[in-house]
DNA sequence: ACCACAGTATGGTCAGACCATAGCGGACCA
DNA sequence: TGGTCCGCTATGGTCTGACCATACTGTGGT
């Protein structure tokens, strides 16, 4: 106890001021995307701080997927507010699988989980699913174990977009682009393909029939076929 | 067409190169959390970019919950490796949540989602819930809403992390985090608290008694008392 | 054995310069 | 009138070098 009542908390650095006050003034002044951000030698100067913070700042912004910055002179350049959560979910996500925090059986639970979800609900709501079908398409003209999960990402993406949550859509693009590596050797491993066709078929036969019970059940067989190593008991 | 062959298709810029110096690093040094990178300065000089680029390129790598500094001096000092994508949720949920490119109805969905997964979950692997019964005695001891929902939001962070997930308990804390606000409105707006109480009694149950249908089936029915305006059909 | 204090490595911040990019707009010419 | 060229300028990107605050390290004195 040093008897003053004040204990060091937490000291600010410049930069996450600035971000506070950059969220204050997007809530205040209700920017949306699309909006512009003041330009970093302006902002620097109405909060009294240096050009650097200011850059840093955007920095955390940027790497979140909530501004985008673009260099030059017109309506388009300096920082605009986007929404672009994809790449920041990929990021976290394949740095912590390189530390180690994380394991590929968690982000395959995690995508058993998402996927399951995505395809009683869209088939509850009865969602478009031409996008699916269009990938389908793809997976059978494809040559290679590369083009096959490429295409198959794209079903599966599209999967849960139309389940119609963006925020589940997001993570499950994230979750797909931290295993591409390892779901191309999966495929390679696995050899024959025609066992997942019938899988994807099944899955889509039940979104378009309604039938959430069937569609979930589909997807957690189809997952026990791609990845059989991590479903045995 | 430029008939170079070329396209400009995307500047790298220097801390971009940086970031990917530094991960590359991670991986082939085989680093750790709780290893030490090297000093900022160092780093600048070893790589032949600027000090800031560096910088930049930290406050990346802090936004995702990789590293964590500390200034000052000693084996504690400078940027260490650390695992925390919990605030890097939290903040893109919140900015996100902010710019209106996301609404609280997907947000509780995912909830849902993964609430009905890791309870699911914990009762197929019998679970320890000794961190589900603190958390259930904490709720009876509060004296208000912000008092309940912290103990509330204990209770489930707990039941999500007895799944064994860290991703998913990553994402559960982060979903919490942001509906906080939300939730002590909903709790206000409810009054009585006894029917909360009584099932999460039913979902503790549930788990211990191994019964993955029950704790699911509880879960779900838990959200339509404390959600009721988005259940109605 | 202990304590006080100078030394030093670390991140944090700032100021100012220069570069590359790309739209803007006027000058010039047909 | 119309179009084309070219300089202007606002923007982000990068670098340099300085200084500060912090917190450990080691030394020297007691």
């Amino acid at each position: 106890m040093d008897g003053t009542g004040w204990r060091p908390v937490k000291r600010t650095r410049t930069f996450e001021d600035v971000l506070a006050q950059i969220e204050r003034r997007i809530a205040e002044d209700g920017l949306t995307v699309g909006d512009r951000l003041p330009a970093e030698r302006q902002l620097a100067e109405q909060l009294g701080v240096s050009r650097s913070s200011v850059r840093e700042a955007m920095r955390v912004l940027e790497t979140l997927g909530v501004v985008s910055s673009q260099v030059g002179r017109g309506p388009d350049a300096g920082a605009v507010l986007t929404s672009r959560p994809d790449s920041a979910l990929t990021d976290l996500l394949r740095l912590h699988l390189g530390l180690a925090s994380l394991e590929m059986r968690e982000v395959i639970d995690t995508r058993h989980m998402i996927e399951q979800w995505a395809a009683a609900t869209a088939a509850s709501a009865r969602a478009d699913t031409a996008d699916l079908a269009a990938a389908l398409a793809g997976m059978d003209a494809a040559g290679s174990a590369e083009e096959f999960v490429e295409h198959d990402t794209a079903f599966h993406c599209a999967l849960a977009e139309a389940s119609g949550n963006r925020l589940i859509a997001a993570i499950m693009r994230s979750l797909r682009d931290s295993m591409r590596r390892y779901s191309v050797e999966a495929v390679q491993r696995l050899g024959d393909t025609s066992v997942l066709r019938a899988d994807h078929v099944r899955i889509l036969a039940a979104v378009d029939a309604g039938d959430p019970g069937a569609a979930a059940t589909a997807v957690s067989e189809h997952l026990a076929h791609a990845y059989p190593s991590l479903f045995g008991h």
